[in-house]
Parts: C-alpha cells; sequence; structure tokens
DNA sequence: GAGTGGTCTAGACCACGTT
DNA sequence: ACGTGGTCTAGACCACTCC
C-alpha cells in the first residue's frame, strides 16, 4: 500500500464524501467505478491529470500512473492537449502467457517428455521464407518434435531456424527441444503470435494419433532478434488444450 | 523523447563508451540489449536501480520505470531485497486486443451485419451457471447471433445474459448487437477469456455455412462486473479467422 | 498560442523478503 | 536487521495537438 503521509487536505471538502482513494491503484479503481456508475459515459472527456490530482488530494504523477494503466488496458483513450476520454469502442486488450511446453506441461502436474521427428538443413517453404523476410533459397534448419505429456502427444511442434543467428555449438536437440534451448540461448526481442484452428492433415493426425480433421488449436510464431530472423513456428496442440488470459 | 537536461555527468567515465541511454525508452533497450549479448545470462541478478541510475546518470524512477516494463513483459523477475534477475524461463507475455465484433468486421474493409437467431429468458445449462457462480435453476437471457462479413458467415455468438444486472432498459436487441450493446452500457472491469479449437457441431456447421467438422475458432469469455456475473459468450469463428498479437 | 499528457528529477518513506 | 524494489511528492520542462 502507498504512503499516506503529507496528505494535502482539499479546502473545498465536498461533504460527507467517502474516504479518498489513495495510491495509483485505488485511484484506477475509483475511475472504474465512475465510468461503470455511467457517472463518466463512454466517449466523454475526464477531469485532466491535475484537476484528479486536487480532487484526489495527491500528486499529479499519481494520476497519471492511474490513468496510464487505463489506458494501455483499453478503458481510456489520451491525447495530449485533447485530453482523456472514456473509450468509446474499448478494444480491451487481454494478456496471454506463453511459456516453455515442458513448463506447460509440468503446470499441468503431467510429466513431460518429447521426441525429436526430424532435423535437417533444407531449403524452406516460401511462405517461411517469406515470413521471415528471407531470400526463398535460404537452407534453414528444420526441426519437427512431438511434445508429451504423460507418454501421450500433447502437441506437434514444425520449427524452421535461421542458422545464421544462432550461437556457435548448436545443441544436440534430440537432448533438449529447440523451444527451451531457444529461451536460454537466444534471448529475443519482438515476435508475431498468431492463434487460429484447423483440421487436422493426416500427417498430424498420425503424429499426434488423432482422427484425420480433428480441430487442433495452431500457434504461429515468428521471432526476431533485433532485425534478423530467428525462427519460424507452428504449434498444434492436441484436443483440450485452451489458452487463458491472465488474471 | 525525454528531456536531457540536467544531466550529471558520470565521474568515473568509462573510456570512450557509447553515449549513455536517455530515458526509460532507451534504458530499456540498453538492458534488453545486454541481456541478447549474453553480457547478462538468463538467471543472472543484475544491478540494483540504484546502480544503474548511476551508471545511466539519471534518477532512479527512470530505470524503475524501463525496469518495471521488462518485468511486465516476462523478461526480468523483480523481488524486493533479492533484487532483479534475467527471467530463467520467460514465460514471454502477448497481449491481444479484443474488439467490438462489428470494427472487428470493419477493419478488414467488410461490411457488417448479424441476424439475432433467438431470444428467450431461459435457464441455463449447469456447465453456464456454474461458469458464472449462479444457482444451477437461475434464469438467463440466452441470445444468439450470427455475424456477417460482407453478407457471409464470420461468427456465430451463443450468449448467457444476468438480467439481474442489466441497466433498466433493455434494447431490442435485433437492432444493436448484444455485443456491443454491452460494452456501451456495462463497462466491465473483469473478466476471462479462454480461446481454444474445437469441430463445427451439426448445428453451428448449419449456421456458418460450412461442413459439419470444420475446425472452429473459439473465444469463450466471462464477464464480472465487481462482483457479479454479466454474461458468458462462446464465439465461433468461421475459417480464415486469426487471432494477432499486438506489436 | 495554449492546454494537456508524457517524462524526468531529487528526495523520501515504506513494504517485503532475505538474511 | 537490512537491502531492495514499490510508491509517492513537488516541481519542472517538453511534445504533441487542437484551436
Amino acid at each position: 500500500m502507498p504512503a499516506a503521509r503529507h496528505v494535502p487536505q482539499r479546502l473545498a471538502a465536498a461533504p460527507a464524501t467517502r474516504p479518498l482513494p489513495q495510491g495509483w491503484e485505488e485511484i484506477r479503481a475509483e475511475v472504474l467505478a465512475r465510468i461503470h456508475a455511467r457517472h463518466w459515459l463512454p466517449g466523454a472527456l475526464i477531469p485532466t491529470e491535475e484537476a484528479l490530482a486536487q480532487e484526489f488530494g495527491c500528486a499529479r504523477a499519481t494520476v497519471s500512473r492511474a490513468l496510464r494503466e487505463l489506458a494501455e488496458s483499453g478503458v481510456l483513450e489520451r491525447r495530449r492537449k485533447a485530453g482523456t476520454r472514456v473509450a468509446l469502442h474499448p478494444a480491451r486488450r487481454a494478456t496471454v502467457a506463453i511459456p516453455v511446453t515442458r513448463l506447460e506441461v509440468e503446470g499441468r502436474g503431467q510429466t513431460y517428455g518429447f521426441h525429436l521427428l526430424e532435423q535437417g538443413l533444407m531449403v524452406a517453404p516460401v511462405p517461411v521464407t517469406a515470413q521471415l523476410g528471407l531470400a526463398p533459397a535460404t537452407p534453414l534448419l528444420h526441426l519437427r518434435t512431438l511434445h508429451l505429456a504423460d507418454g501421450r502427444p500433447f502437441l506437434y511442434e514444425d520449427r524452421w531456424l535461421n542458422p545464421a543467428v544462432l550461437p556457435a555449438p548448436l545443441p544436440d536437440f534430440t537432448a533438449i527441444s529447440a523451444n527451451e534451448w531457444l529461451v536460454g540461448h537466444v534471448p529475443y526481442t519482438t515476435g508475431d503470435i498468431a492463434f487460429s484452428a484447423a483440421n487436422a492433415t493426416v500427417d498430424e493426425a498420425a503424429i499426434l494419433g488423432l482422427r484425420t480433421g480433428t480441430a487442433l488449436f495452431i500457434t504461429d510464431r515468428t521471432t526476431w532478434t533485433w532485425d534478423a530472423p530467428v525462427t519460424a513456428v507452428r504449434l498444434a496442440y492436441a484436443p483440450g488444450y485452451r489458452l487463458h488470459t491472465l488474471v
């Protein structure tokens, strides 16, 4: 909880108000409450940081922190000079965690395992090189891995690695999954992730032990380190997988 | 860009270093660069805020902002007294935007439309009431809506609304979609979202104009206002839909 | 030009968790 | 107990953008 020292009293006190919000978290809650109470309507301008700071008897920076968080979660829209508005079309933002597969499995209390199905340097299909922004004929390291939970197929991973940007001694990918080695050895800075659904192909069904056509949850990820592409990977999850938002 | 005034010069200047990072964004980039250069290894302690502030010649609050952002995105792990470490198992966090369906369609340059397929007050299935934390026999408002893009099926929405918490004059849901009315009239404070894949049922296939068994991208959302449940909704997207992360 | 948010500073107190 | 991050303050300058 925030400190309550040095609290300047409002001179123009509203009669019998509830206690002032303390700290940026309570201010954020208070603003949300006013929006929810339809005291501040969608699209409406809310008071300036300075006005709110005066009302709450705190520094402007504290109000700023609260409003910034709300703007980052899509509740408010802020522009200099124009002020702060309640979002009219709240494209709410949600955060998802993308853990290493081993931890994802172990987090469910299951035993993790994996099989490297294929490994080889080869020319990638054009969609892959295009996605990575590489010349069409660039040879890439292709790894296909089946991840297991309690010995049962959990996730089929089809990965292309750019050998040009990998640190020198490549590991034995039958001993450590590419997934896990990468996060420890190529901390990435940017990436793009897309989620979708697809019917299992004949190959995917065979690998995952499913009937052809089973609906699979798909994650496509492209990873970059500064400006060099590192890896493009497609993850196909066995049925039952659900990706949850945080909090 | 941040201000560069009042920059205290480092007394113990390292010889011929590159210019100091200016502002919290550049500091964040510098920290990321050191991690990426494997100067700071996964699991390792990095200097304290105070030490970095001294090194960069800025206030501690500026370093704090940069490190906080990195912690929020999963790159660093911070604990009081224990200090700040490079995340050993970086469960990277990604943010997705959840817009109103109409805007999602219009954002693709397509024309939006919808049909209300069913509307009625009825006892919800047990999984739904359980998900909302309501008594099993609670009557809920059930809405089934088909959203269209350029006249073609885009999204099938199966929604349960808690009438007890809705503002008094309910709209004509054939004129405004529940999706859109809710965001304008019941700003929510919390919610849980899960993404998954499922084969289209016979009904879903008929509604969306697909073959039974087609893989659908599913979003399940539960929404609360403070502590009262508002709505539980299942969205089934027509094939081709991809959910992208921001940035 | 002027108003608003965005950032920075220097200092301070506090909460938490390791020791 | 003590070190580290978390937060707050009061003031300042700046960037952006609307008028």
